[in-house]
DNA sequence: TAAATTTGACCTAA
DNA sequence: TTAGGTCAAATTTA
């Protein structure tokens, strides 16, 4: 039951992304894309409320890993500098996992995930063909934030980056433009279809769209912060539910061998994981792996395409006849 | 010149 | 003793 309802706060949002997608242009009110974008971000917020209540009871595809370290750990203060190797391994807290598939173009893009990330290590690791990085968030000292990250490549396959979250952001965001920048399609693209100026003005276009969707992605989260004292507990316990693929032993599995069953995730969405960990409080007691083909080139700037679930049929008219639904 | 990256050394848990 | 995680000086980049 709570499954169905789960299911059905994921579809409206699904639903309302699409709508957004149409409201994209620039003949489109702005104030018609912040409405859809609060109430998408209000519909995940139901779904995650629903899953955090009922972690244990919907299947999902998650782990238990140790969290105590993270939340908990002086180590992870950077202040605390006689307790910096406190952390461990395996279980040292590495949260939210992402698995980013690169189909033969520059991680760059893939890895801008919307905030200022500084690599402060890196190491070889055993059994693995590729060394693992170590990033952690710029305004660590500056704002104390604790984010940080690894990132390795799949010894499977090279193209996929496993990305691996721990701590949440508590800076504020100073990169939008960059972030933005990095997820239009190529100037190069572009170049290969002739038509420069065209072009180059769609990109323009874009990019501010993409900006305008940005500022109100982040308004709508602050309001969503203010109101809601307890977010924490929520975005920890959001996984994508992925019913083609398989668990073992706790972790993801991607289907290596088909590409068409990983979700589409564009950089905008490695984002939206960095603004789902803004409202936490607490760090994340479950491991969350996506898999996707990202293209840069390939991705919407704003593709908040959650292609695996199922495409309902919306009603233009909907949100006309439910004002009220905005609110 | 400031910020970011690289890389060897160090620390700690297993 | 080993390996993962971090530090910090040296180096590179914008």
């Amino acid at each position: 039951m709570e499954k169905a309802m789960l299911l059905n706060e994921l579809t409206q949002g699904r639903e309302l992304t699409d709508l957004l997608r149409k409201h994209l242009h620039p003949s489109s009110p702005p104030e018609t894309r912040h409405l859809l974008l609060d109430k998408i971000l209000s519909s995940y917020d139901k779904a995650l409320s629903m899953l955090n209540s009922s972690a244990n009871s919907i299947s999902m595809v998650q782990t238990k890993p140790n969290v105590s370290s993270v939340q908990e750990s002086p180590g992870s203060d950077a202040s605390d500098k006689n307790a910096r190797f406190k952390k461990r391994k395996t279980c040292s807290g590495w949260s939210e996992q992402v698995r980013v598939c690169c189909s033969g173009t520059s991680f760059e893009g893939l890895l801008d995930d919307g905030y200022c990330w500084r690599k402060y290590g890196q190491k070889d690791i055993l059994g693995s063909n590729f060394p693992r990085a170590y990033y952690r968030c710029t305004h660590r000292y500056s704002q104390g934030c604790l984010a940080a990250k690894q990132v390795q490549k799949s010894n499977n396959d090279p193209t996929i980056l496993e990305v691996k979250y721990r701590g949440r952001h508590t800076c504020s965001r100073g990169r939008a433009s960059h972030f933005i920048a990095t997820t239009v399609p190529s100037t190069t693209e572009y170049k290969e279809k002739g038509d420069h100026s065209r072009q180059q003005q769609q990109l323009e276009e874009k990019q501010k769209q993409s900006k305008e969707v940005l500022v109100s992605f982040e308004t709508g989260l602050k309001v969503k912060t203010e109101d809601l004292d307890n977010r924490d507990d929520i975005f920890p316990s959001f996984s994508f539910p992925i019913e083609s693929e398989e668990v073992e032993n706790g972790l993801f599995v991607s289907p290596a061998t088909s590409e068409s069953n990983y979700f589409s995730v564009s950089p905008f969405h490695m984002g939206s994981f960095g603004l789902c960990q803004n409202v936490q409080t607490s760090e994340s007691d479950l491991t969350e792996i996506i898999s996707a083909p990202t293209s840069v080139t390939n991705s919407p700037i704003v593709d908040l395409d959650i292609s695996s679930l199922e495409k309902l049929e919306f009603d233009p008219s909907f949100l006309s006849d439910n004002p009220e639904f905005f609110y």
